[in-house]
DNA sequence: ACTAGATAGTGTCGACAATACACTTAGAAA
DNA sequence: TTTCTAAGTGTATTGTCGACACTATCTAGT
């Protein structure tokens, strides 16, 4: 039997134990997706949670969530963001913990996750139907969810959930799921195609049957400049 | 000479320092103001800095910025929003503290600040003539300005930082001095009145040397029946 | 070779919202 | 009574949003 670690370090006052949490969203052909784990631990053993774990001390708060990420589900370099800090008295059964959550956009086509990830523990449920998850995970996930749909309006923040080369039916498409509503594609279009941060490749999608649409590309850089200019993004 | 107290709680391993700090901002005729407190123990003594504390283990975040604000600036009920969460490992010389920051509005007639602090410690400054900040708490400041800006324009939370009656023109100021440009003032009167969310008392202002302006008064329970059927403030 | 099936791609019109713009009215002070 | 200051009010123009339906292109199947 491991014999139990010496509690070393002390304070005149007791402290939270601060951890991170990160609600992982994907997309696929029918779905918003998000990423949930499977806890092997006590407390909840057994039971999905978010991706997440104990912010060490020489570390920020960002490096914090990126390493979770990466140990927990293999997921590098995509976007990440702050999300809220959730400080509820009783939100963890073992003792007070803080957590700060955070949100990431993944495209599934360019990380695989099973493949870096052991695939019992990690997987891929969509929003309409999840387990009944861990801690205050649920509250944590609602308000991711409801951050992305009011974020992605006016911030070109979607694209994160695509590949680089995509249709504008996919694009269209991301849309309506996030804002659960349909859009009509000649107004879609005309405003996409409109703001001059969407460019024209000179590819078109393969394997499809039916005619094969134009692959388009955003175009972080001229966001950027036209963003300095007072251009504002909106769908 | 006191002695120094025992540090009996202890952890397997380091934990950071939880503290609060919040932004409060408040509206005179000129301009947008902040509240700062001029710190009298080390580090940063004698500099100015924003209200805050550490999160004591048996309350919420939300508690604790209540207590420190009101501790701090007797401040009380008013309106307070989490707003980041900040975590650089430098941001304090002493120890790995992290803040989660808190932002406040406030309206100064009905809040007499002087009255119940130390009125050396406390001041309002203009966001035009700030002092230099301890800690990060500059960039903290400009989150949290960046925030109200974002903010103010899609959801009715300006109307905190105005008496419970004001005129057209102060609510009009007040965007003005917000979002940093000018307004047509009778596209902004119809727009403000188009929404029915302002409501028109019988009363009128006092003690100016011109035509007196009627006062108008938010109205809460109409923005979140309004609220619920779908309608969007925008300014 | 032809057909069927599926999605790509395209323009106009009407309704409503946003903007620009200037004079008269009311009250206080001199 | 005059002057000063801000309150209060309407219209015309321009721009944006939303509704709406057909032809073009490619694949797969017969």
């Amino acid at each position: 039997m491991k014999s139990k670690p010496l509690k070393k370090f002390q304070y005149e006052y007791p402290r939270a134990a601060l951890t991170v949490d990160i609600v992982v969203f994907a997309l696929d052909e029918e779905d918003l997706k998000v990423m949930l784990i499977q806890r092997d631990l006590k407390p909840f053993q057994g039971q999905w949670a978010l991706p997440g774990g104990f912010v060490h001390v020489d570390e920020t708060l960002d490096e914090a969530a990126r390493r979770e990420l990466q140990e927990e589900t293999g997921l590098k370099d995509i976007f990440l963001e702050q999300l809220f800090t959730f400080g509820q008295l009783d939100r963890d059964p073992r003792e007070r913990v803080v957590t700060v959550a955070y949100y990431a956009l993944v495209n599934l086509e360019g990380h695989n996750v099973q493949a870096s990830t052991d695939a019992r523990n990690a997987a891929w449920f969509s929003l309409s139907e999840l387990p009944e998850l861990a801690f205050d995970h649920a509250t944590i996930l609602k308000a991711a969810h409801e951050r992305l749909r009011g974020k992605v309006r006016y911030q070109p923040i979607g694209f994160e959930l695509l590949p680089e080369k995509f249709t504008l039916r996919q694009l269209q498409h991301l849309y309506e799921v996030i804002l659960d509503r349909e859009l009509d594609k000649r107004n879609f279009r005309k405003k996409v195609l409109g703001m001059e941060i969407v460019q024209e490749t000179d590819e078109i999608e393969k394997d499809v049957a039916h005619r094969a649409a134009r692959l388009y590309r955003f175009d972080q850089k001229e966001y950027e400049r036209l963003s300095k200019q007072g251009f504002h993004f909106e769908i």
